[in-house]
DNA sequence: CGCGATTTGTGCACGTCTTCACAAGCGCCT
DNA sequence: AGGCGCTTGTGAAGACGTGCACAAATCGCG
């Protein structure tokens, strides 16, 4: 379930207030879920929960790193140190969460070379050999869009068989290869959108205007926390 | 819907290539979707197709730009320019999508009067008179996590009813007010889920092993394109 | 030892999303 | 003008996710 990363740090928040035990329903509120919802979730996990006291904190976090594959700590390569990719060589909430970044590439010689957080920036050439000496389990590709593809491809070709992309951009990859894709323009037009509903509500009390504002039925937008007003 | 975001962009894209009209499945093909489910999404919309031809490129970005409210450059307001704000406010990514980053605010007198892409840096007190001088319409968290709250209650205080969370927390906003998170670690936890499961399905060819690897019914992650493997 | 308070695990029903499949409509070519 | 191929729009069926509500289980306390 994509949820469980979100208990998890729910979790690790709760143990480092000390927390040891804690129930579904407060679970649930920390990580801004139903809590029916919760422990169906963590049913499917092997029920680990007492009745009458909740669930142990520590143990949650293990049975759920377990799931998450996280007992191993995995390597991230990451192509494209531009404007975006800095921030990300730079962020230390990977560490934190289970991730190495081993490696930082780019194709422009001006960046090779650069060091970033004791890591040097390496030609996207050298990918083939720094596979090979260690196993690349995640790509993260923050390239602009024109050469998403293209290193998509090359970070398949080495062995690569998840990817996270940031890139605007849909990656057509062969299957058993596992892609997400981050865009933020995509957000910021989801948002847009419920304002533009929330505007053209509040503008006509009631019956509809235009036949693309008052849209029937209320589109729904999944995922993320969501609280459209009255 | 939040795939129309999806559909602009690869229409954006099939508008610059030359392409005046599109099929159903053209387009379900560039925004990696089914073709049913677009020309259901797109009827939604009003229904602006062509029985034998598909749809005028043109016409339907006009169609989804205005149900998304991107008829009018909706302005951005940045909190926190540290690491991740760097990236997002030096980014031209919003420019073109229909945005403007109105505004750059942080709490560290450090970093207040840099100047970002012609932009200058403000301390977070001065939000109420910039929100009072221009309507912000969405707000962009990047401050670490322990500053999140305090942060959205502040843009909820002046008037903004859409919040973009980068910060790994989950924020408490009143009705109506809407927010969405991106959270890259969970991304790569996801992926991490993936690869662990992949990697004991190989192990394993038949019967399960550890009852925590071979999830019954096959746990489903929503969202971004997926090709898990045989 | 038993009882009540508390919390889990889950059966069930409901609404939503997805996909197939096909009739209806449109344009082009003859 | 008519037929043919292509494409849209949508009905229906199925899969899926969600939330309620309650029985079963456990603990603490008298
Ligand atoms: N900057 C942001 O805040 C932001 C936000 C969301 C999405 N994005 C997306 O992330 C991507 C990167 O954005 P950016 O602002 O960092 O752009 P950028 O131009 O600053 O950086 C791109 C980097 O990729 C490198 N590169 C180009 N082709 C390459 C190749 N074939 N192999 C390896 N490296 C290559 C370039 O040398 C450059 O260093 C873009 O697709 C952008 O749309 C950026
Ligand atoms: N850097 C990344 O690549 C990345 C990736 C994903 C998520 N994030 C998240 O984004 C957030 C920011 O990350 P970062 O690496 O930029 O951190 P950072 O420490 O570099 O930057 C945080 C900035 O927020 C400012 N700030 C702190 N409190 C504030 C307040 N109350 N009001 C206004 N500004 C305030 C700080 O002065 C600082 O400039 C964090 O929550 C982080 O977990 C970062």
């Amino acid at each position: 379930m994509a949820r469980l990363p979100e208990y998890l740090r729910a979790l690790h928040n709760l143990a480092e207030t000390g927390h040891e035990t804690v129930s579904s329903e407060g679970l649930a509120n920390a990580a801004g879920v139903n809590s029916a919802k919760l422990r169906k979730d963590l049913s499917q996990l092997g029920s680990y929960g007492t009745r009458g006291v909740g669930y142990d904190v520590g143990l949650l976090i293990d049975q759920i790193e377990y799931v998450l594959g996280l007992t191993q700590r995995r390597a991230v390569a990451l192509v494209g140190v531009g404007n975006l990719g800095h921030a990300l060589a730079g962020y230390d909430g990977f560490a934190s969460r289970g991730f190495r970044i081993a490696a930082l590439f780019d194709a422009d010689q001006e960046r090779v070379g650069e060091e970033i957080n004791d890591l040097v920036v390496l030609h996207i050439d050298e990918l083939p050999r720094v596979a090979a000496e260690e196993s690349i389990a995640i790509g993260v590709i923050a390239t602009p869009a024109a050469a998403a593809q293209r290193v998509a491809d090359q970070l398949v070709a080495v062995g690569v068989t998840s990817i996270l992309n940031f890139a605007p951009c849909v990656l057509s990859v062969p299957d058993g290869v596992d892609v997400r894709k981050v865009d933020l323009a995509i957000e910021l037009q989801i948002l847009s959108f419920h304002e533009h509903r929330k505007a053209s509500l509040t503008a006509l009390p009631a019956a509809g205007g235009s036949a693309l504002t008052a849209l029937p039925g209320g589109l729904a937008v999944t995922e993320s926390q969501e609280a459209i007003g009255t």
